[in-house]
RNA sequence: GGGAGCUUAGCUCAGUUGGUUCAGAGCACUUGGUUUACACCCAAGGGGUCACUAGUUCGAAUCUAGUAGUUCCCACCA
């Protein structure tokens, strides 16, 4: 079989992943087997791979093949989220290009294109994965918005309600003006900004020239305010007490009332009060009684409540009413002023505090058991650092807003009743209310129950059902169970096998959003946590730790990263530098650095398979040796990756398994077993050989799938359907450490070998004679064939004392001499021998100084105090050898 | 304002319970090499007072306290 002297990804992904489709090994179906179960962080349905979702799922795939190949019965579940604002935005958009406004449109006209975006651009993401290699059963793509996931959420929300944990309540919540939605706590971000901290003066009702001056960021809210507050306790605005103030321009006579709230230090130790704009003036508001004066629309321009500046933007209105109020004689003064203002995470727009009738979930008593589960370690954050932002977080929970003013997304099951006018007339009037119900016809039956007068004589009702929409997450929290239909059917045969999950991975930021309440939603519906371990990736930056974004520039094609290095490439150079909750700073440099790397191995390959195999031939004793080394190495190794992934260091395990292929196979075992230059190799060393290259193909397949794949396939004949993506993975063994630390002292002397010639300009083609003084450490006689290869010596001798007239290396106490007729330079060969005397003395000084200290010899363990003695014994050798050498130099 | 974490080589980070070379890895850097698998390579090498200070201990990168710097999370000071 002819070989191809490069390796091209492109084409060798695009067959192997149909070939792993074809013999579909990625579908799981529940079996004997142990479950393996991972649910992908679904991506909003709308969007495009990015650099953290490269990131993000490799590692998941990294661990569904491992797992795999462990002989788990390995599941991943790729889906999507219907991203409900992020979405609705987009589509707002699209429309907004093609003229059409979102409010020109009925409800289901606006789904109809939302439908048809989601059809058109849903699942590009997905596609997208594949050629990451992603080995996702794709038979088991859900949506959050599928018919399954849909009735999942109906069915939860109803089920809540009549547990009584959810309810309807006009309260403070965040506005989103350009989405016109309110938004949950946690999808506001509050930025720093330079503002400006605006003083005002307000006239005291009845004193023409007496006026009270208070401090605002947001002089437009004036408009809306309806006191001034100032601190009882202070002494200057004593006067001022009982009476009224004038607010600017609109000249309302508002009250100044008095409430500890106030800060006496902070600007002029008056504040203004506006309840129906700030969630703190809402409460003094409440306290006392005061009016609320909206004056704000829902997209953010004036009301008709403000009087003035009515229909216009309100930062618009910020700029007028400052020259206004300058006009008027109002304005004191303007200073520069950093603050914090929230911001949407959808839509970057500024939120505004907001009055409204939203849906709440009750949290208080919901999140006992996934705040106590995660504290215990049944499930457990990777890093473990994570553990304490996620209890801050539930230990401080407020109960969840859930509803939102949107149309994409799944409509609240909750339908007003109208009675018909019959029943509303007289004495029976009276407020229907609503139902709960997961259909209209199930809310038509409770109404009935609810109201018997409804379907008694003159009565007659319709239905209509609530316009807003649920929070996205309220849909997603559900998602390991509702992926397995675990919520319609709560005992199926799937849930009851895949559920809980192994491993979740996914970013930090999405901890409270997503990670916390899918805990919560795993022991309210299933009794149990929803997976046992949390691995948070990191961030993906640049080189300069920016965040990678689209108005930088910075953020590389996923797919043009594929291209150009292949995802094996692309997949090592994620992980190469990626520790647990540590962010990847990446540059192409990395995937380089991944693409070299499958050359590399590409190359040893090749080289391994184009040796003639002569079958009279016997093995030589060095690839023997070497060959046994090498199988103790890997048995390390194998041990090494499952204790990296047992802890979730999956860069560590990349990066063991990165230097045993290119050091230790490459580097040292094929330098060892290499014939002559067109010789054959033996064919019991070719075929052990092979059988190592199998077993490390197997524990890189994980990481790297498609070279190996590639290359397990050429290594022998295979039939159709086999693949080492269901072979089994090297299973850790025994391990001699005592052979792996003799031959890592055979690798010091081959080094030292190869200094000297470097250092001296001695070709490696050119063959040398090695003296051998063997001391109590640093020489394996044995493994002698293996350092007369790499060293290409002539001949090796043993000797008693140093041999005069050569240069010299040590290892440990063994002592090395290379005879170079007329190269030896006498006072370089000197000047290195003091030094190392030097060092040697030094140590043996600090050594001597521990053992002569009777605290430490009386109370360190006896181990530790022999390991100093052997270390003072050898040392003390060692010195004497440099000694006898630098005489006989000398 | 509250809380948590971090500070080890030029960069990114390992370093598990204090005790053998524990002061490490990858990248970068320096030097040498076109040795027929690989220059996407090979060989050899330089580089750190483990942020600082004080303590505990026979012994500290590792434990304690404080200081400085830094990052993140939470929080409604106008």
């Amino acid at each position: 079989m002819e070989i191809p002297s490069k390796y091209s990804s492109g084409s060798v992904e695009e067959k192997w992943y149909q070939y792993w489709m074809d013999n579909k090994f990625f579908h799981s179906v529940p079996n004997e087997k142990e479950p393996y179960t991972i649910v992908i962080p679904p991506p909003n349905v709308t969007g495009v791979l990015h650099m953290g979702h490269m990131l993000n799922n490799t590692i998941q795939d990294i661990l569904a093949r491992r797992a795999r190949m462990k002989g788990k019965n390995a599941c991943w579940v790729p889906g999507t989220d219907h991203a409900s604002i992020a979405t609705e935005a987009k589509v707002v958009n699209k429309l907004k290009e093609k003229g059409v406004d979102k409010y020109d449109l009925s409800r289901e006209e606006f789904l109809e294109h939302a439908w048809e975006w989601t059809h058109l651009h849903g699942g590009i993401i997905l596609e997208q994965l594949k050629k990451l290699g992603a080995s996702c059963d794709w038979d088991r793509k859900a949506f959050t918005m599928d018919e399954a996931r849909s009735e999942s959420v109906i069915k939860v929300f109803v089920d809540l309600y009549k547990k009584g944990l959810i309810y309807r309540g006009v309260r403070m919540v965040n506005w989103d003006p350009s989405a016109k939605t309110a938004l949950s706590d946690e999808e506001v971000i509050y930025r720093e900004v330079q503002s400006k901290l605006y003083y005002l003066k307000y006239q005291v009702e009845g004193e023409e020239n007496e006026f009270v001056t208070i401090a605002t960021t947001r002089p437009e809210t004036i408009l809306g305010d309806t006191a001034v507050c100032i601190n009882p306790e202070d002494e200057r605005f004593k006067n001022l007490k009982g009476k009224r103030v004038l607010v600017p321009l609109i000249k309302r006579s508002v009250p100044i009332i008095e409430d500890s709230y106030v800060d006496m230090e902070f600007g002029t130790g008056c504040l203004k009060i506006t309840p129906a704009h700030d969630i703190n003036d809402y409460e003094i508001g409440m306290r006392h009684n005061l009016e609320s004066v909206d004056i704000f629309n829902d997209d953010g321009t004036l009301s008709e409540k403000a009087q003035i500046y009515i229909g216009e933007d309100r930062f618009a209105v910020r700029e007028k009413i400052v020259a206004d109020l300058e006009k008027e004689g109002t304005l004191a003064k303007i200073e520069d002023y950093t603050n914090k203002v929230g911001f949407s995470e959808r839509t970057d727009e500024v939120i505004e505090p907001k009055l409204s009738a939203q849906w709440f979930l009750k949290m208080e008593e919901l999140v006992k058991p996934a705040l106590e589960n995660v504290m215990n370690d049944t499930i457990q954050f990777h890093p473990p650092k994570f553990k304490n932002i996620y209890k801050h977080w539930m230990g401080n929970i407020k109960d969840w807003c859930i509803s939102r003013q949107l149309w994409w997304g799944h409509q609240i099951p909750v339908w007003y009743i109208s009675p018909s006018p019959t029943l509303t007339k007289g004495e029976g009037a009276k407020n229907y209310g609503y139902v709960v119900a997961a259909s209209e016809e199930d809310a038509r039956k409770l109404a009935l129950e609810k109201h018997p007068s409804l379907g008694g004589e003159g009565g007659g009702f319709s239905l209509t059902r609530d316009d807003d929409v649920l929070d996205t997450w309220f849909s997603s929290w559900l998602w390991p169970i509702s992926v397995f239909d675990g919520i319609r059917k709560p005992d199926n045969e799937e849930v009851n096998y895949y559920y809980p999950t192994s491993d979740l991975i996914t970013a930090p930021d999405i901890i409270f959003f997503w990670v916390a309440r899918m805990i919560i939603a795993g022991y309210e519906y299933k009794n149990t946590f929803p997976f046992k371990n949390v691995y948070f990736t990191g961030m993906v930056r640049d080189a300069q730790r920016r965040k990678m974004s689209k108005s930088l520039g910075n953020s590389p094609d996923p797919l043009d990263l594929i291209k150009k290095y292949g995802a094996d490439g692309v997949r090592v150079g994620m992980l190469l530098c990626s520790p647990a909750g540590g962010d990847l700073l990446f540059d192409e440099s990395l995937p380089q650095q991944g693409s070299g790397f499958a050359t590399k191995i590409w190359n040893s390959f090749r080289l391994v398979k184009n040796w003639e195999v002569d079958e009279t031939i016997e093995q030589p004793l060095h690839s023997k040796l070497a060959i046994n080394w090498f199988r103790n190495k890997l048995n390390e190794v194998t041990a090494t990756l499952d204790d990296h992934f047992e802890k979730f260091r999956i860069s560590d395990a990349l990066m063991t398994i990165y230097t045993t292929v290119r050091d230790e196979f490459s580097g040292w075992l094929l330098e060892i077993v290499k014939p002559a230059y067109q010789q054959p190799i033996d064919a019991n060393t070719y075929a052990e050989l092979i059988e190592l290259f199998d077993q490390l193909l197997r524990l890189l397949h994980p990481f790297m799938p498609f070279i190996t794949e590639e290359i397990w396939q050429y290594m022998k004949e295979r039939k159709e359907g086999e693949s080492i993506m269901v072979e089994r993975i090297p299973e850790a063994k025994k391990f001699d450490k005592k052979l792996l630390a003799a031959f890592e002292d055979v690798k010091e002397a081959i080094s030292g070998i190869r200094k000297i010639r470097l250092e001296k300009n001695i070709p490696n083609k050119e063959e040398l004679e090695l003296f051998i003084q063997i001391g109590n450490k640093g020489y394996h006689k044995e493994f002698e064939s293996i350092l007369s290869k790499l060293g290409n010596l002539t001949n090796m001798e043993e000797v008693k004392e140093e041999v005069k007239g050569t240069t010299s290396f040590r290892v440990k106490s063994t002592n090395f001499y290379i005879p170079l007729s007329n190269l030896i330079d006498t006072e370089e060969e000197l000047k290195k021998l003091e030094e190392e005397l030097k060092y040697a003395k030094g140590f043996l000084n600090s050594v001597n100084k521990k053992l002569s200290n009777e605290h430490f010899v009386n109370n360190a363990p006896e181990a530790v105090v022999n390991k100093e003695k052997a270390k003072k014994a050898d040392t003390e050798s060692k010195i004497k050898v440099l000694e006898e050498r630098i005489a006989g130099l000398k």
